[in-house]
RNA sequence: GCGCCGUUAGCUCAAUUGGCAGAGCAGCGGACUCUUAAUCCGCGGGUUCGGGGUUCAAGUCCCUGACGGCGCACCA
């Protein structure tokens, strides 16, 4: 009975008090920066958008409170290439070990391999209304940008060594579990207390995701080969210890190197590259030739944009995984703080998503925008905790959200719904930056729209004029009699055309015959001839769905001399069913569908008469 | 070994910071001249995985056990 108090608290607005916090005590101007960072080595998923979402919806509640704030998002696009995935020509291979940056797109349509993935992700979040400072690594590293940030790590390499070894369980010491602890509770601690955690189940559906299977298949000769090549802790320590920044090699410009000797007051050192045998020498003081090793490249990257909210995948979030580890370093090595951290779990995927176009199995932003309005796609991102598992159902799912979606935002209308829940709504429909997402201006069912879409085979004068009638005569819909054009119902109609196609299964879509069912048309009863052309005949009497409802069910009245609005009897019944199973199968082949009344408006006068009556329209 | 998530109606899942356990579908009943996954109204349905604890009050918080899923400890 909190009563007064008016209360939108969700995880956006205590993830946003957090980060305002640990902003007000960094240096800088106060700006909060909110940060992402996506490695784009393939087709950038849904799991992926949560890396951009999290951040982007906390930013939004930042910046509705009046505090300046930044979203960013590092590419990192100077990464090696890990493995070729499927779909990818073999011979890529080679490409394995060279920054995605360096690699061509396989299909000659990008500037190079990271550009192909970045592109259609950057489109579907102009549509999701979310706008980044987009960070190249290759630039930055390649400017000299974090040059100061690689003598440290390099200084240090020593402290992070030992940082490292602290969360190392694996291989031999079964040593201290309470470094462990300790550690990972500095950092964390500021979260809330609930920092710690995570990971989550992932993958929610069983008809699966497909991801999976793509990575063992796909990679797995190039990938351990060339990893091995990489395989650097060990290798390298024979020669100069622990060493945090792995250099391209200047000939094969892969990072298949090992770092022979390096002199700390020149900022120069040698390496042997395995895969070219080149023995070539690198320099870390101005623009860097390689980067800084995963673990030490993230925290350095939290000093260096002083970050303030960062989310991270639940692989970054378990104990010494790159986060905790990456609290020390930033503290030891970088004297930054981590930032305010949230962990989220996977986005699981379930109803056979259309496979996105060019390599992978799992769907990608623009295939979720195929089918739900981008205000559906943040909402389903917003409403759940991060640490929570979200399952995105491109199957029959997609018209429960529809509804869900309807219904909370009539409530809302109506006035009637929590604060939080509000609080929801109002996210995903609009950002404080570009306003309202795209949404349709007139709003029908989407279970209407599919429908629609599949009896009129996507005809779009069809859809408008049955939509028409629909509202005309629509039980409730009185509300509003605005006219409306077929833009009016962008983008809906158009996922709604899509997801028909796409996903409803064949059994349950209605198709309209193209020729007369001649076979039956000529084994007709003499009752069953006349009723036909009773039917025909009225057609345009009252071309509407009004009308040609009273047609339908008055034709076996009429075929029995009784006047059109004779009261039904349980006979008359029994002779309405099978007069409608009958011109069920003549127009689609089958003994049920949609409503005759819409079916018949659907098809047309013209082919009509040309399916009942096997003569041209 | 360390850690995370989940377990709620037949099924799929909700439940804002602890405040009367709720929807959809399925089922049953009724209405619409009624056939369709394009309609409306109503009904039934629960030991919230087990056990302990804190509290006036626990699906929610603490401890513990079971089952299911996942992450890290090698790399990113």
């Amino acid at each position: 009975m909190g009563g007064a108090v008016v209360d939108r608290q969700d995880w956006m607005t205590r993830a946003a008090d957090d980060a305002i916090e640990r902003a007000a005590r960094r240096p800088g101007d106060g700006t909060v920066v909110c940060a992402s960072g996506i490695s784009p080595s393939g087709p950038i998923h849904l799991g992926n958008l949560r890396e951009i979402l999290v951040p982007h919806l906390v930013a939004e509640e930042i910046r509705s409170r009046g505090v300046p704030c930044e979203h960013i998002l590092s590419w990192d696009d100077y990464d090696r290439l890990r493995k070729v995935p499927a779909g990818v020509p073999a011979d890529f291979a080679e490409h394995v070990g060279r920054p995605l940056s360096a690699v061509p797109d396989p299909w000659g349509e990008f500037p190079n391999w990271a550009e192909r993935f970045k592109a259609p992700f950057r489109a579907a979040l102009g549509r999701l209304g979310i706008e980044v400072r987009e960070i190249s690594q290759t630039e930055m590293y390649r400017a000299g940008a974090y040059a100061d940030g690689i003598a440290r790590a390099v200084a240090a390499a020593g402290t992070i060594d030992a940082i490292l070894g602290r969360y190392r369980t694996l291989a031999p010491a079964p040593g201290d579990t309470d470094s462990t602890g300790g550690a990972g509770g500095g950092v964390g601690a500021a979260g809330g207390g609930k920092a710690g955690g995570g990971g989550k189940a992932g993958r929610g559906g069983r008809a699966g995701r497909g991801a999976a299977d793509a990575d063992p298949a796909a990679g797995a000769d190039v990938d351990v080969a060339a990893d091995e090549g990489a395989a650097e802790d060990e290798e390298s320590a024979s020669a100069v210890g622990y060493f945090p920044f792995r250099p391209y090699c200047d000939v094969c410009g892969r990072d298949t190197t090992a770092v022979a000797a390096f002199d700390g007051a020149s900022g120069q050192g040698d390496y042997t590259c395995h895969s070219c045998a080149n023995h070539g020498r690198f320099d870390i003081r101005g623009p860097a030739t390689g980067k800084l090793v995963w673990k030490v490249d993230w925290p350095m990257r939290w000093a260096f944009e002083n970050v303030s909210f960062e989310a991270g995948g639940v692989d970054h979030s378990s104990p010494g995984s790159s986060f905790t580890v990456g609290g020390s370093i930033v503290r030891e090595v970088f004297d930054g703080e981590a930032p305010v951290y949230l962990p989220y779990s996977f986005v699981g995927v379930r109803g056979r998503a259309k496979l996105s176009g060019s390599a992978g199995g799992a769907p990608t932003p623009a295939d979720a925008l195929q089918i739900l309005e981008p205000a559906i796609v943040r909402w389903i991102y917003a409403r759940r905790r991060p640490n929570q598992a979200i399952t995105v159902d491109f199957g029959p799912e997609v018209l429960r959200v529809y509804d869900e979606w309807d219904a909370l935002n009539r409530r809302a209308a109506e006035g009637g719904v929590e604060p939080a829940e509000a609080a929801v709504l109002d996210r995903s429909r609009a950002t404080a930056a570009r306003g309202p997402v795209d949404a349709p201006r007139t709003v029908f069912p989407f279970r209407l729209l599919s429908s629609i879409c599949d009896i009129t085979a996507d005809d779009p004068t069809q859809i408008l004029r049955i939509l028409r009638q629909a509202r005309a005569t629509g039980p409730a819909g009185s509300a509003d009699t605005a006219p409306f054009d077929l833009a009016d119902l962008r983008p809906r109609l158009d996922c709604a055309r899509a997801w028909t196609r796409e996903h409803v299964p064949a059994e349950a879509r209605t198709i309209v015959r193209t020729e007369p069912d001649r076979a039956t048309l000529a084994s007709l009863g003499a009752d069953e001839a006349k009723a036909l052309e009773i039917l025909v005949d009225g057609l345009d009497q009252d071309w509407s769905l009004d009308g040609l409802t009273a047609l339908t069910y008055a034709v076996p009245k009429l075929l029995r001399g009784l006047p059109a609005d004779a009261p039904p009897t349980a006979e008359l019944k029994q002779a309405q069913r099978a007069f409608f199973v009958l011109v069920y199968q003549l127009l689609v082949g089958r003994d049920t569908g949609p409503r005759l009344p819409t079916l018949l408006l659907a098809v047309g006068p013209e082919r009509i008469r040309t399916l009942l009556t096997g003569r041209a329209g």
